[in-house]
DNA sequence: GTCTATATTGCGATAGAC
DNA sequence: GTCTATCGCAATATAGAC
């Protein structure tokens, strides 16, 4: 029986392939340097992956899991559904933020991927913009907010979230919950929400 | 004397080369397939261009400085700070739709350039928020926008921008007119500008 | 300017010893 | 499981004939 803090060199060797493939690319990381990150050669990487795309894919399919997992998590929120949508937004910015390589890496790699597995991907992508998709129609419905075109609405937030993803550095000029803050107050303005500054508040006051 | 209309093995490589680029990213791009493209031997292309790299950066470069002059250009409309940022964003807009393979490559290759280069890229990118930041800053001193964070307006006006490039084709949805029309609602409706939706109009009713 | 041929380097993946 | 050594291939860039 093995803790769950014990990391197996699979999890190594993505954490590790993650944050080259992010700062060269995947095409411009080779898997030696991901083995010599991982504390291994180059021969010993294959007996902890199938290829180098089958390890992209699993970087890429993980994060669409997790992101997917906590969107779903946060919506569950008790209030109106401009709460939950808000809610889920700020799941939504703090998930990029946070997990920013791969996320990143999740939004530039998908032409790396051949075809079948690229289909994989994109279809946890539509997944996920669809949930987003029915938070917003339901906040429309409700009349709390003025839906113009909810694919786009989901657009408008899902390149802001991968934006900060890009820009975000801990220790910046704003603080997280100061940059949640201000995109979800966006957001809702955005969606002609009655009162939207009062329901997001005044962090940076 | 040449004729404008006619366009050297230069223009053609590059517009070629922007198209593989685009496609299949820098890296896994190899010159014999730029070569192909451009009807030419790889031995040949190195009569029109310095390296891979050098080619990478002069679309880069060239994309950034059409861009500026397209914002500017559009930003000395008549009427208030209003209008010039509205025209200033349609163009912002129009133009990453319209050229939406350039500005892929260069929103996705600034980090197959190498140090020197990549400043460069840079350095135009800044001059272009700095100017979109202004003409949002001179709507909020005009008391025509409540302006909560200019730079973070400017993230969000080029991440939504950015992402139209990525998805974007014609004959899709939605024209070009009423996505433009769309998005810069929701920039308006994003800086709590008065009468947002009667200042863009109604093109998809 | 065009081309063919090649030098040099590095890649993903595998073989086989331990 | 680890490693070293290598296969087969493709890359950028160059040399040199035309």
């Amino acid at each position: 029986m093995t803790l769950v803090s014990e990391r197996n060199s699979a999890d190594v060797i993505r954490a590790e392939a993650a944050k080259l493939f992010f700062d060269r690319g995947y095409d411009a990381t080779s898997l030696r340097q991901v083995a010599a990150a991982a504390g291994l050669k180059v021969g010993s990487l294959y007996n902890h992956i199938d290829s180098k795309e089958h390890l992209l894919l699993q970087i890429m399919g993980g994060i669409m899991d997790d992101l997917m997992d906590s969107i779903r998590r946060a919506a569950a929120v008790e209030g109106d559904a401009v709460a939950k949508l808000q809610a889920a937004l700020a799941a939504h910015l703090r998930f990029h933020a946070e997990r920013a390589r791969e996320v990143f890496i999740g939004n530039t790699e998908l032409r790396s991927l051949s075809n079948g597995a690229r289909d994989v991907v994109i279809a946890k992508r539509s997944e996920y913009e669809l949930l987003l998709q029915e938070l917003i129609e339901e906040a429309g419905t409700a009349g709390l907010a003025d839906v113009a075109d909810a694919r786009i609405h989901v657009y408008s937030f899902v390149a802001q979230a991968t934006h900060v993803a890009s820009w975000f550095k801990p220790g910046g000029r704003m603080t997280l919950d100061e940059i949640v803050s201000i995109y979800t107050k966006f957001a809702l303005r955005e969606l002609n929400v009655p009162n939207a500054d009062a329901r997001v508040g005044h962090s940076t006051s």
